[in-house]
RNA sequence: GGAGAGGUGGAUGAGUGGCUGAAAUCAACGGUUUGCUAAACCGUCGUACGAGUAACAUUGUACCAAGGGUUCGAAUCCCUUCCUCUCCGCCA
């Protein structure tokens, strides 16, 4: 959620940012300052009723002491005469303060400067490649071939039990995914990260802090029954852990890392896009967050580029690095770096991991601040990271590292598995 | 799920209708003292939204789990929900 003091300060600036965005409403930003003053006015108008009813109840407090009863009595019939203004003002306040907060959480968060101008994600701006793409055998198969053929994955029995998109791991392949989580998480540990395993289900409350709702409701799962949201990503509860806190200047930064099963409906998605592990609806994912003062928030976003960069190269996948533009960002997002890794065998290029800065927007919405040295309240940034999504790694890497009669590891998880080929 | 007891500021904890935005203690912070540390002493020490200011100062309102109600006046009384603890039930 935006500050209502950055569209005050300068309306404009604003609704060229959210033009990066696609934004269709920039009339809001006005109207949004407009309901702003009023609520100023009208709170205004409110606390000084309300202090001459305070000040009126303790004269008759004291009158009743002192035994001045009649006194005490006609204090009380003006105290009464107040009273339908002041439920009306109190009635007239919380109803612009909903429609405010209503406006104001529909804004996006406002794109970095450096955020390229585009609409699809054709117009993403590759900012690096690396890593050599590997020449397959004759007869290389696609990930949903290669699980069948050394039965990693089973889709169907995972439909049967659930739905289509519950993927069933068994066997090595089950181990596979344990592994990669594990090692993704030592990894994550290693660089400072403190780790954490989430509750899989959040309250509304979480799932507005973050910004899946209002924008993402109808993505989630939804346990009606309690009210309760499956979470799509660790971020969710993880983030929501400092949700109304504030911090002490020492314990910044704050680095967590999560592992987590992720749930999300992908509603309206089809076709080859979503074939096998490409897009599933119950997916494993190791997520890197951190806390930061304003100052540092750009600073540590490259670290986390860098740290994510770091995994996908001691895995010897061949990857490339986009800086999304303004139309293939995420709502609460002020810029963002996409990861993807080349699944040579589907010869094209998979998302495996988003790497973005959110600055103050969840923050604000979620009440995290932190005091510095003069004790003065400000606000801290967020930001997250995939460190890695499982799948799509899983797929790239026995698709990238298939031979002629089995699978083979990279260095790093041949330990971590116990043997040098995963088939 | 049943029965009971509770939820107060960073922590402990007082507070059953007005003198309580909240005692006291501890922690934290600033200072005095001190060769250093400690002790002692003095002071500061919640948040949000307003008014006010160049900025401070100052000042109003709201908040004692959350939401509603009673009252001139609510941390205190009533209702609902959530959470914690104890016992029982169920159960990995």
């Amino acid at each position: 959620m935006l500050q209502v003091q950055v569209l005050r300060n300068n309306p404009e600036l604003v609704k060229a940012k959210l033009a990066i965005k696609h934004f269709k409403q920039p009339e809001l930003v006005d109207e949004i300052v407009a309901l702003d003053d009023e609520r100023k006015r009208i709170q205004t108008e409110y606390d000084t009723i309300q202090s001459k009813v305070n000040a009126a109840s303790k004269e008759i407090g004291k009158l009743m002491g002192q035994g001045k009863k009649e006194e005490a009595e006609l204090m009380k019939a003006e105290v009464a005469s107040y009273k339908s203004q002041v439920t009306l003002l109190n009635e007239q306040m919380i109803a612009s303060e909903a429609v405010l907060h209503d406006k104001l959480i529909v804004l996006p968060n406002l794109p970095a400067d450096i955020v390229p101008i585009g609409k699809t994600p054709e117009e993403n701006l590759n900012v690096k490649q690396s890593g050599t793409i590997p020449v397959l055998h004759e007869g290389a198969l696609p990930h949903w071939d290669l699980i069948k053929k050394y039965d990693l994955v089973d889709f169907e029995t995972g439909a049967k039990i659930t739905g289509s998109g519950f993927p069933l791991y068994k066997g090595k392949g089950a181990k596979f995914q344990r592994v990669l989580a594990q090692y993704f998480l030592d990894f994550n540990t290693a660089a400072g990260y403190t780790e954490y395993l989430p509750p899989f289900m959040v309250n509304k409350d979480s799932a507005y802090g973050t910004g899946q709702l209002p924008d993402k409701d109808g993505q989630m799962y939804h346990a009606t029954e309690d009210d309760f949201y499956l979470i799509p990503t660790a971020e969710v509860p993880v983030t929501n852990i400092f949700r109304d806190v504030i911090l002490k200047e020492e314990e910044l930064p704050v680095k967590m890392t999560a592992y987590s099963p992720c749930f999300r409906r992908e509603a309206g998605s089809f076709g080859k896009e979503v074939r096998g592990l490409n897009r599933v609806h119950q997916f494993e994912k190791v997520e890197i967050i951190q806390l930061v003062e304003p100052e540092k928030s750009y600073e540590v976003l490259d670290q986390m580029v860098a740290h994510v960069e770091a995994l996908l190269q001691s895995l010897e996948l061949p990857y490339r690095i986009l800086r999304l533009c303004g139309g293939d960002m995420s709502f609460t997002s002020a810029l963002t770096y996409d990861f993807e890794v080349f699944s040579a065998a589907q010869e094209r290029w998979l998302e495996v991991s988003s790497v973005s800065n959110f600055e103050g927007f969840q923050t604000n919405r979620m009440k995290c601040r932190y005091k510095d040295s003069t004790n003065k309240t400000k606000p801290v940034h967020s930001l997250n990271g995939s460190s890695l999504a499982l799948p799509r790694i899983y797929a790239s890497l026995i698709e990238n590292n298939q031979y002629d009669g089995g699978i083979k590891l990279p260095k790093v998880l041949q330990s971590y598995f116990g043997s040098e080929n995963l088939i």
